[in-house]
DNA sequence: TAACTATAATTGTCTATACATTTCAAACTT
DNA sequence: AAGTTTGAAATGTATAGACAATTATAGTTA
């Protein structure tokens, strides 16, 4: 057993539970516990350091839900191998580094009105012919006074909340659902793909036709799984990148 | 409470927390607990169901830890509101689903060799003047006689190592960090941007010139945090997408 | 009225124990 | 030699209880 007896403080504030999780990820980390190696069984864990297993357990499974480790009924607990070729991008959405930056910017709205279903409308959000009207908005991110994104949008128009505000408090697919409609989001489906921007969306953002654009397609689903909101965004692929880390060292 | 009681077989082969937790969230789902709302407390849950107060902890940890919940000692636990505008695009690598739809695919190696370092190869690495050799790779993905990506790969040459197969059994950069150094890859940095291709790009894949394409610039890193691999690959525009499903429903 | 205090309620941590389930290997049987 | 049984070891589930930490509220006091 590679644990050294005088890392935990039973007396401390942080819980002994922690403690352990945080002294086994080191040893991991660093390399003593190598992958496909066995940690310490709980028994010897428990034992050793005279705290309880169920104590051991919680730390355990910290590790596990990092991904640091998998545990095998009847076998032990293993060290996972960093899987390196697991791609993850994430972001609260893709203006967020820009908001957080303290950057100047905002959202215009472009165009809002109440439009007639045509029958490209109605497949998407997989409706009948009785559905007639949908809202229908255009809006333009920028950030210090440069545009950078352009965004159409459309719901389902419900008769109960067809007041159409001249600001939008939340510009996003999902706030305007909220706002404007009857429905509650519940659910979405993004699909990012790169394109060649068309000129209309050139000029709007101000730069040359067919530059690379990332677009990004959104479909919001409703509690009972039924579309109520898509939008198609474009944005300058001159100004976003997406970063991702993966491993080990992500957590930290 | 608005729990039904009926619904809990403690005999069952089903885990009590997990039919728990699984009630929790269906309830949760269809809106008889609203967001903001707080669920009942663990002691209410334990007595009507006469289980112990850590069965029901385990259940609601699960909840949190789906992001459903949040609890606030000393006030309850709420219902959280669902975040929509979190964008995750997750792949195992770009290539993933072709390789599990059984598609016919092949990695094709067109050079590999040792070259000099020179500055701007040098800075990549973080590495000074006495580092002088890398290994460079260039391949090919392509499924079903179509050419689908281009890649460029930099390893730090090891001396111990210095063997080129013709064959590439791991054709990814961690994999060719594994077999040709000494180096263990332990982390990863990757930026996805868009772009315009270069004629020689378009060439190799057979797409017009400035057609947009995706681009993916790697970094893998060692325990040390230390630059052991960079790579640069192209995929076509045209031929990949990345889909993210967010919501409470991408648990199921 | 305003500030402080005591108390109850709720979640957080930890223990000790019991039994179930799975795996593996040694011992046994055929 | 091959298959079977048995038992030990390991993780998985569940319980009952104790005390800590935090929050909100009701009550008390200045």
């Amino acid at each position: 057993m590679v644990i050294q007896t005088d890392m935990i403080d039973k007396s401390s504030v942080i819980p002994i539970y922690y403690q352990l999780f945080k002294l086994l990820e080191e040893q991991i980390r660093r390399g003593d516990l190598k992958p496909g190696e066995a940690i310490p069984t709980e028994h010897e864990i428990s034992s050793h350091f005279e705290i309880s297993r169920m104590t051991v357990r919680r730390a355990i499974a910290e590790l596990v839900s990092a991904g640091m480790v998998y545990a095998q009924q009847g076998r032990g607990t293993f060290v996972a191998t960093p899987k390196l070729d697991n791609i993850v991008f994430e972001l609260n959405d893709f203006n967020q580094e820009i908001k957080q930056r303290g950057l100047n910017y905002k959202t215009t709205l472009l165009e809002a009105k109440i439009i007639r279903a045509d029958k490209e409308l109605r497949d998407k959000f997989e409706l009948g012919e009785d559905y007639k009207r949908f809202l229908y908005f255009r809006t333009v991110f920028s950030a210090e006074d440069e545009r950078l994104s352009y965004e159409v949008k459309y719901t389902i128009y419900s008769k109960s909340k067809p007041i159409l505000e001249s600001e939008l408090k939340d510009p996003s697919l999902p706030g305007l659902i909220a706002t404007h409609t009857e429905y509650v989001p519940m659910s979405a489906k993004k699909v990012l793909q790169v394109a060649a921007c068309t000129e209309e969306e050139a000029s709007i953002l101000g730069i040359a036709s067919n530059s690379p654009v990332f677009l990004i397609e959104q479909t919001v689903y409703d509690q009972d799984l039924k579309p109520v909101g898509w939008s198609k965004a474009v944005y300058r692929g001159d100004r976003y990148k997406l970063t991702s880390y993966d491993g080990w060292y992500k957590k930290d």
